[in-house]
RNA sequence: GCCGACGUGGUGGAAUUGGUAGACACACUAGCUUGAGGGGCUAGCGCCGCGAGGCGUGUCGGUUCGAAUCCGACCGUCGGCACCA
């Protein structure tokens, strides 16, 4: 053993090693139980981000514990290969990007190797990999036969000058980002994947999902959003209808149709058709709607917009009174949400009070406040006017509570044929359509003739060609030849090949089932994920607690459906780990514009008046005063980020892992520190030279537990009581700092440790052991080097966890903490399982507690066993 | 705006079921090591107080023998909001 700590070296030897013998492939063993540890697979940006080290240390340490446990484990690694970044990157750089991400894929593959992770990375797969893209193409045809697939209009942001259709991440403050165009709102055909027909299970099933953190839930659980309620038309009045120029009637949803005579106008979206009519004829109408059209689609900036709205002078029919009510054009109702139009009940709805008091709209209260909060409606609003009640002035329907009003009114209209009781759901359908180059091309056919026809199994991939390089003026599959010139599958005709391509999140719904059967060329998956699946342990980023969660369970509840997989439910347990946030500094320059500065290169220091201020080297090597921003998350933009290879480069892989994992709970978010991470490189150097100065003493006798010494039974306890928390940290707790502290605090006892006798030699030995076998998910280079150097031939990687020794943890005596009136006044040491009289007692004569007792009647005596006792005086 | 989380020493964090607040580390201070480079070791380290002791987990209030933990109100920070992944 080398007397000093060398992580290259180390690292070499140890994944060398994994290497040569292929530790981490995995096949299926029917009889043994498996452990599937997945981590969000990672887009090929170009190079890791500290995000991805946190995130795959995580799974890692997870997956090398069950390994110790004896579980099959199977952690596989793949590229979410897709999307927006390659096409900018092609743009500034020319670049196609078929090339600019196969080639981040080799460099980050690198990068993962050298960071020790236990991947099979004999089933790495890559979405942008036409033998995986081929088969979300399949299935997409097989949705569509189930109509699960349809295709129906959607709104965009459109960029009128490049002529193109930007994300929202593209669109800044209402403008294109590379042409500053005002963007505007535009329908264009688009295919939807049908996930509300699902909603309803997947709002239930999230309760078959314990292994799931709570916010998780709630998040999943509020986006779906199921309310019961009542669909309620309003039949057109004679004005309506000339202007329409049909019968008919304006339909909303409400969760309380017990307001329903309360209402006082209606307001419907800017695109609603009854909008449409009454803009006709009025010009300023018409001017309002487009300036709603050119609003953004993101409901964040609906809901903080201004709430405007102009009256159409149509009106409907209220469905008892038959009163006419006058439609509003309001900009924050949504075409995309229930019906595109809501009943206005300024007196108990917030948001419609706020707009009937901008508008001078009438308020009619119709419902009384049990708890009497309020005798009449009146400014400002508060919360009593929004909550149920006994309903007045609602005609036959009068004093009923919310329950009963509900019930009557939706029978009562029912009767009329004007509504209904219902469940809506906030969810809406999935829109996967993308007018991209770089994405899984939609297998359909628009022939003149037959019009729209699916690609035949057959035919199947349509290959994406890899060849084109995106300019920003539209998709340059629509521009390509060779691409949409096809010949109709049904008629033989000539027709066009469908530019659209995928919703990456479309790749990123069934990767997981893939990786059981990659390398299957003859169907999608197969009987090796009814071995594989449900994945036991899901790592990921919190940002995807939603949609990319919600879109996998959807998907794997379609396939199921068509019978390719049996499980229901995707991830069994989930850990959303927390962002990697470091310093922010910048400075604004003379042009105005704001630099950002990165932390490494930023110096502080001490004015003359104590103030600290920061300095760092500007674009001419001079020192410029930057100013402190805070904290943030680990960003490009914000020149914050820590780059992993340089981190493995100077400290080792073992120190990068030690410090993400020490640092903070993984759900945490995790402070970049470059102190802590010296730390943690120290604390491996100490474990090293411990292991060192241990073993030059020679190989220890066997340990003998009868005749030990008091500081050996002593160190014995504090071992097996160290190894029990950490297994509890790890294997259910999933804290891994608190884990790695109680090797800290073993490391730290065995350096207090002074004997010298074989005995002790024994115990110590036992003692280092437990160190690295439970250090060895976390830092498995130095741990199995550690491992050979203790004296053992096998590789640490295939040994078992230990065992705790129960009979070590046994104590004579006990502290107790003394308490009066709650406050610590004492501590006394009693027999462990002396009995409630002694411990009293005990506790009474103990100096500092009588003096506080003293001349006090003792009211109440209350002892934890174990732990204290309470004397209440 | 809506939904979700978080708030504890100079710093990251610990306290797992309501029972010793500050484990473990970082930084700092002092000392030792003639190995002064990002080396090693020892001791100290919540605040006030000479001390006895008092105060202390974002703020205010409540429940309890006992609250960082439970309840209510408020303040602040962060994440998501459907075309970033």
């Amino acid at each position: 053993m080398e007397e000093s700590y060398d992580p290259a070296a180390v690292e070499r030897a140890a994944q060398q090693y994994w290497d040569e013998h292929r530790t981490f492939q995995v096949r299926e063993e029917p009889g043994r139980e498996k452990f599937y540890c997945l981590s969000m697979f990672p887009y090929p940006s170009g190079r890791l981000h500290m995000g991805h080290v946190r995130n795959y240390t995580i799974g890692d340490v997870l997956a090398r514990f069950m390994r110790m446990q004896g579980r099959n484990v199977l952690q596989p690694m793949g590229w979410d290969a897709f999307g927006l970044p390659a096409e900018n990157a092609a743009m500034s750089n020319g670049v196609p990007p078929a090339r600019w991400t196969r080639q981040n894929i080799e460099y980050m593959r690198k990068q993962l190797k050298s960071l020790g992770f236990g991947i099979d990375w004999s089933r790495e797969l890559a979405t942008c990999d036409p033998s995986y893209y081929h088969w979300n193409q399949w299935l997409f045809l097989r949705m569509l036969e189930k109509g699960i697939a349809y295709r129906r209009t959607g709104v965009v942001n459109w960029d009128p000058v490049d002529q193109t259709v930007l994300a929202n991440e593209q669109v800044i403050e209402g403008r294109g980002w590379r042409t500053g165009a005002l963007i505007e709102k535009r329908e264009i055909p688009m295919y939807y994947l049908n996930i509300t027909r699902y909603a309803e299970e997947l709002l239930g099933d999230l309760q078959q999902l314990p292994g799931w953190p709570e916010r998780v839930k709630l998040m999943q659980a509020n986006w779906i959003g199921r309310s019961e309620g009542c669909e309620v038309s309003f039949p057109y009045a004679p004005d309506t209808r000339a202007a329409i120029g049909a019968e008919g009637a304006l339909k909303v949803f409400t969760t309380r149709v017990d307001t329903l005579f309360g209402v006082t106008f209606m307001a419907v979206a800017a695109e609603h058709p009854v909008a449409l009519a009454a803009a006709a004829s009025r010009p300023e109408l018409s001017a309002f709607i487009e300036e709603c059209r050119r609003g953004s689609v993101m409901e964040a900036d609906v809901a903080t917009q201004e709430k405007k709205g102009l009256p159409t002078g149509l009106h409907v029919l209220h469905p008892f009174t038959g009163a006419p009510i006058e439609v509003w054009v309001a900009n924050y109702v949504l075409m995309g949400y229930g019906e595109g139009a809501v009943m206005g009940v300024p007196a108990h709805d917030e948001r419609d009070f706020e707009f009937a008091g901008r508008h001078g709209l009438p308020i009619t209260m119709v419902v009384r406040s049990p708890s009497g909060a309020y005798e009449r409606i009146e400014a400002p609003w508060i919360s009593a006017y929004g909550e149920h009640g006994i309903t007045v002035d609602s005609g036959q329907f009068s004093g009923l509570d919310f329950q009963s009003a509900v019930d009557a009114i939706a029978t009562a209209l029912e009767q009329r044929g004007l509504g209904r009781k219902r469940v809506q759901f906030r969810l809406r359908d999935w829109g996967i359509s993308r007018q991209r180059y770089w994405g899984c091309p939609i297998p359909l056919i628009h022939c003149e003739h037959c019009g729209e026809v699916p690609v035949p199994d057959a035919q199947l991939p349509v290959r994406l060609p890899e060849d084109l390089v995106p300019d920003g003026s539209g998709n340059p599959l629509g521009k390509s030849a060779a691409f949409t010139h096809c010949t109709c599958p049904r008629c033989g005709g000539p027709a066009r090949r469908e530019t659209d391509t995928m919703d990456t999140f479309v790749d990123s719904s069934w990767y997981y089932l893939r990786y059981a059967c990659p390398d299957q060329a003859a169907s999608m998956v197969d009987a090796r994920t009814d071995y594989w699946l449900p994945v036991d342990q899901y790592i990921g980023g919190i940002e995807h607690a939603i949609l990319h969660l919600l879109y996998s369970r959807f998907w794997t509840k379609v396939m199921r459906d068509l019978g390719l997989v049996r499980c229901a439910e995707p991830f069994t347990n989930l850990l959303t780990q927390g962002m990697v946030l470091n310093h922010i500094y910048s400075s604004v320059g003379a042009d105005g514009r704001r630099r950002y500065y990165n932390p490494a290169d930023v110096r502080a220091r001490r004015e003359s008046d104590g103030t600290e201020i920061f300095e760092a080297p500007g674009a001419d090597g001079k020192s410029v005063r930057v100013e402190y921003g805070g904290l943030g998350k680990m960003s490009k933009s914000e020149n914050n980020g820590v780059d992993p290879e340089g981190l493995v480069a100077r400290y080792g892989a073992d120190t990068a892992r030690l410090f993400t994992m020490f640092a903070s709970p993984p759900e945490q978010t995790l402070e970049w520190s470059d102190e802590g991470v010296q730390g943690a490189s120290r604390f491996l150097r100490r474990l090293w030279s411990a292991v060192y100065e241990h073993v030059r003493h020679g190989s220890p006798p066997p340990l003998e537990l009868a005749g030990l010494s008091a500081a050996q039974r002593a160190l014995r306890r504090a071992v097996h009581q160290g190894l029990a928390k950490a297994t509890d940290d790890i294997g259910r707790r999933r804290n891994f700092n608190t884990a790695i502290a109680a090797c800290m605090e073993l490391l730290n006892a065995v350096g207090r440790f002074q004997e010298d006798t074989p005995a002790a030699h024994a115990v110590r030995q036992e003692a280092l052991e437990i160190i690295v076998l439970v250090l060895a998910p976390i830092v498995p280079h130095v741990c199995h080097a550690l491992w050979h150097a203790l004296g053992h031939e096998q590789a640490i990687v295939d040994e078992r966890w230990p065992v705790v020794d129960t009979a070590a943890l046994v104590q004579d005596t006990v502290e107790l903490v003394v308490q009066v009136n709650g406050k610590l006044r004492g501590r006394i040491q009693v027999a462990a399982g002396a009995d409630e009289a002694t411990v009293r007692e005990a506790a009474l004569g103990e100096e500092p507690v009588s003096r506080f007792v003293a001349g006090k009647p003792v009211r109440k005596v209350i002892v934890v066993p174990g732990k204290l006792v309470n004397i209440v005086v």
